[in-house]
DNA sequence: ATATAATCGGAACGATAGTTCCAAAATGGG
DNA sequence: CCCATTTTGGAACTATCGTTCCGATTATAT
């Protein structure tokens, strides 16, 4: 006898993520995320609780898909050198396009809420021993392939992959550096041989 | 007949500073402002003019600031190779204290305020350029050295040491990451050999 | 068709935002 | 000491912040 929802949940929260995304946690203001998100105010408070309580959602949203999807990419990869070659160079090319330059959400999260929110703070966290872990196993494979020596730090490579994609994620955002940042990534994976 | 300054615009300017790097742009108000300063709402607007040319002051005078004392610590560097280990070394112990975990003003900066803010933009594009160029000499000065091989393409090398400090910036937010990224910078600095 | 509940538009709330203004107080040069 | 000017405290202003509430409307399940 009851209803069931009208609005799609899962696109306004696609479009919260969007918005927080672009503008940041507190240049978004409430307006911004009615307008955006495309449901009432009401309805918004009702469904998602508050600013702080929909950022969060949003956030992980953002870091299930994007983990997710780096994940799918670098198992489809048959050679490590040239898949973690791919992965950053993709991302390159992609900071240069007018959506590539809000950066990566995580990054811009990290240096915005980070030390001053707790919660934050853990979920980031979180997202680096993830991230780190997936770098970390794809370069066992290329051990395994013979692609990567044996006797080489993985652990410390994958930190140091993980550093330079926060640093390229920040880079990208100044326009005009594909170049500078091919180049780098260039002289970075020497560090696999 | 007319009568000097009486407070320490430097002084005050500095404290500015320090609030729109702990705290970032938006997250700061004018009371904070007011409050860590030490000088009056009305002083603040005289000298100053309003939030957003204080901020662009407090920015340049960080940039200033830091990219001088790289350039000193470098050149007072006999060895290339160590000089830029203890650069790298000392920024990731620095980034595990309770003051470091502010990060990088110029990172936070540029993942808050690019590319919302043009003029902010123009400013983290100067500070790339020059901070690129101080690492591209310090290189070109290992090559003189013998330190570094001839054959080596510095301008990619430096874009990815500039990568990779904004990357460890970032990434020493969180807690706990030292030993993750002292590993990182061993294996980035393979780049040199 | 009717009942039930989700969604809506929009007002209202107290709090704070950035900025301006003004009279009083403090300060330094002559 | 005195004049000129800086600095101060605090009110005032308009705008927007995040949040709550309510009556009206819409949409669904029976």
């Amino acid at each position: 006898m009851p209803r069931t929802k009208t609005f799609d949940e899962q696109q306004a929260l696609d479009r919260a993520m969007e918005t927080f995304w672009k503008k940041g946690y507190h240049a978004t203001s409430m307006q911004d995320l009615v307008d955006t998100m495309g449901i009432n105010r009401a309805s918004l408070y009702d469904t998602f609780g508050g600013k702080k309580a929909l950022f969060t959602k949003a956030f992980e949203r953002y870091r299930s898909i994007n983990t997710t999807g780096m994940k799918r990419f670098l198992d489809q990869q048959e050679s490590v050198k040239t898949g973690l070659r791919q992965l950053f160079t993709r991302a390159i090319e992609e900071s240069q396009s007018e959506k590539g330059q809000q950066g990566c959400f995580v990054v811009n999260v990290t240096t915005e809420l980070v030390p001053s929110d707790p919660e934050v703070e853990t979920l980031v966290t979180t997202n680096k021993e993830v991230v780190v872990g997936v770098f970390s196993e794809f370069l066992q494979k290329g051990v395994a392939l013979g692609e990567i020596d044996k006797g080489k730090d993985l652990e410390a490579l994958a930190n140091m992959i993980f550093a330079l994609y926060a640093g390229i994620k920040v880079v990208g955002k100044i326009p005009g550096q594909q170049a500078a940042l091919l180049g780098a990534l260039d002289a970075a994976l020497k560090v696999l041989d």
